[in-house]
DNA sequence: CATTATTAAGGA
DNA sequence: TCCTTAATA
């Protein structure tokens, strides 16, 4: 069944984000936002504070468009970039606790993703700044309001198409070139082999895409006149060949790829354009092959390709030929949240050190999880530490129970533990280059802050009306008086700090003063609330009720089923 | 003097 | 669970 899929990119991300928080200043100027200094020890500067820097400055993530005119290319040296354009302003990102933080551009990102879920059915939230959207009902809805005429002219001319003359010159261009803005880009000018695409005869498909073109259009406007970032978009069956679309024409403007124009756009587009295909892997099938574009791999026959030892030659042919069709998933939102820094020509060595690098991850971390959680009403139950030294690269995961608690402790712990399990019994000359944690597998919560008594007292009667107050959670009702009175009576007689009873944390009932039997009784997902952080008993974390776990039930559904499966538009595998 | 910080996913 | 790859700014 054929879908319409848009893709969404939002221009020059973080400066964006930046001309946003200050529009008097920087609105118009070339522009550019660079990391802070990582080896200076400088005052933190937080998002609404000035951090224009006038000398030095890191690399640099992100250009304007009005930089981008004069020369300046992401990844440049902030000095080099103010060669190429003496009048350059250079905005670091925020940073807290001596180091980057990115929340300022995450946040932007989510109210971005908020407006448009009120367009599409179904959306997936790709990165900091990109989102797909299955706009299939959508755009159904409109051609049953409006005649299919009006709505092909309304998506005209908002639109490019793939097939005009100034798309395919734009599908030529280099990788690195199209990313970081090649020439030709500018705001949308109108065109006249865009025009005659009006002139076509259209089939039902198209008028599909075309009505897809306009609520996509919808879109990005609500997009640009809510919060002010303008964003450009690809329209087309499936969400590889959207994305590649929207990277022909930006910034603010979409491209429309029929089904038919699909095989001239690939035709001479770059290999290593195609998602999945911009690495290693598309670099070795280039070399190996002879090929340089799509369409040269779409020339390839199977069975070459699998003799070079390319296994997923099926889907890299789907690829090649824009037909991988990769639904867009369901989920708006962060699966894991990470905190690292590099400690560049300044390794950790001690320890303690390292402790406190990752308590302040931790606190980091744990903000979002609490602003998360309000808003979602789930929490991770994994937390890794990642660890980088100049010869090694290692992870290390364990379970977490943070339920509804106040404290980043249980997280803390876990990064203190996972952290002497890699040192063993070193305290120093550990060498760490880049430290970091994150947190993730999330799963549902009950619907409010009540914890261990409400999961106890819920049934289908009594889910509807959850207890507001403490004073609820502290009185269940007689009808319900069943473990979770066994368990309450327990906990505060045989605990004299009866104080604590109204705290949302699994300190509220040690699982010392629980009857086993009692706990054996109970759910898995309450076990878990019960369980001291330090008694690691349960390994395996608590079915989920909610949806927080529908992505990850279909992904197992899928791998049963399918032999071969692609999870993002890709799954590259390596030749043996 | 100098990329850095995240996120997601696949394979073993 | 751990490692690797690819992606974004
Ligand atoms: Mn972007």
């Amino acid at each position: 069944m054929s879908r319409v899929v848009g893709f969404i990119d939002l221009d020059a991300y973080y400066c964006a984000c930046e001309v946003k928080q200050k529009p008097s200043l920087l609105a118009g100027k070339p522009l550019a936002v660079c990391m802070y200094e990582t080896w200076k020890k400088s005052p933190d500067r937080s998002a609404d504070m000035d951090r224009i820097v006038k000398s030095g400055g890191a690399g640099l993530i992100a250009v304007s468009y009005e930089a981008r005119a004069m020369g300046v290319k992401r990844q440049m040296s902030a000095n080099e970039a103010r060669k190429a354009c003496p009048e350059l302003i250079t905005v670091m990102v925020p940073t807290k606790n001596g180091k980057a933080d990115l929340s300022l551009y995450k946040e932007n990102g989510e109210k971005v993703v908020e407006i448009l879920q009120e367009f599409a059915g179904i959306v997936e939230k790709r990165s900091v700044d990109e989102v797909a959207l299955d706009v299939t009902d959508a755009a159904q809805k409109l051609l049953e309001t409006t005649p299919k005429e009006l709505v092909a002219r309304q998506a005209v001319n908002v639109s490019h198409f793939a097939d005009s003359e100034i798309s395919l010159k734009a599908s030529k261009i280099s990788h690195e070139a199209a990313r970081r803005g090649h020439e030709g880009q500018h705001e949308y000018t109108k065109n006249d082999d865009d025009e005659k695409n009006h002139l076509l005869k259209y089939s039902s498909f198209d008028y599909l895409l075309l009505a897809g073109a306009v609520v996509i259009n919808n879109a990005r406007k609500a997009v640009r006149e809510r919060l002010g970032f303008s964003c450009s978009a690809g329209i087309a069956a499936n969400k590889m060949i959207a994305k590649v679309g929207c990277g022909l024409h930006k910034p603010n403007q979409q491209t429309i790829v029929f089904p038919r124009s699909v095989a001239v756009l690939l035709k001479d587009l770059p290999l290593n354009r195609l998602p999945g295909l911009g690495g290693d892997l598309g670099n070795r099938i280039s070399s190996q092959l002879n090929i340089t574009t799509a369409g040269g791999l779409a020339n390839i026959s199977r069975s070459i390709l699998l003799n070079a030892g390319f296994q997923d030659a099926d889907n890299l042919l789907a690829a090649a030929n824009g037909t991988l069709d990769e639904p867009v998933k369901n989920r708006a939102n962060y699966k894991s949240f990470g905190s690292s820094k590099t400690f560049y020509k300044h390794p950790i060595t001690n320890l303690t050190i390292a402790d406190q690098w990752l308590s302040n991850f931790a606190q980091e971390i744990f903000d979002r999880i609490k602003n998360d959680r309000n808003q979602r009403n789930r929490a991770p139950t994994n937390v890794t530490i990642s660890i980088t030294t100049d010869k090694s690269h290692v992870t290390r995961t364990e379970k977490v129970h943070i339920g509804w608690s106040d404290s980043p402790q249980p997280i803390v712990r876990s990064a203190h533990r996972l952290l002497r399990r890699w040192a063993g019994t070193r305290t120093a000359h550990l060498d760490i280059v880049v430290l970091g944690l994150g947190v993730s597998n999330f799963i549902d919560l009950p619907a409010n802050k009540a914890s261990v008594m409400d999961l106890l007292t819920r049934n289908p009667l009594h889910q509807s009306k959850k207890p507001s107050s403490s004073a609820e959670i502290m009185q269940p009702s007689k009808k319900k008086r069943t473990i979770a009175e066994l368990l309450y009576q327990q906990a505060t007689t045989s605990t004299k700090k009866t104080t604590t009873v109204g705290k949302k944390d699994s300190s509220f009932f040690p699982s010392s003063n629980i009857d086993p039997e009692v706990f054996a009784q109970l759910p898995p997902e309450i076990k878990a609330e019960l369980l001291d952080d330090r008694t690691r008993l349960l390994r395996q974390s608590a079915p989920s009720l909610g949806n927080s776990h529908l992505e990850q039930r279909q992904v197992k559904k899928k791998k049963k089923t399918a032999t071969t499966t692609i999870d993002s538009f890709f799954a590259p595998r390596r030749p043996r």
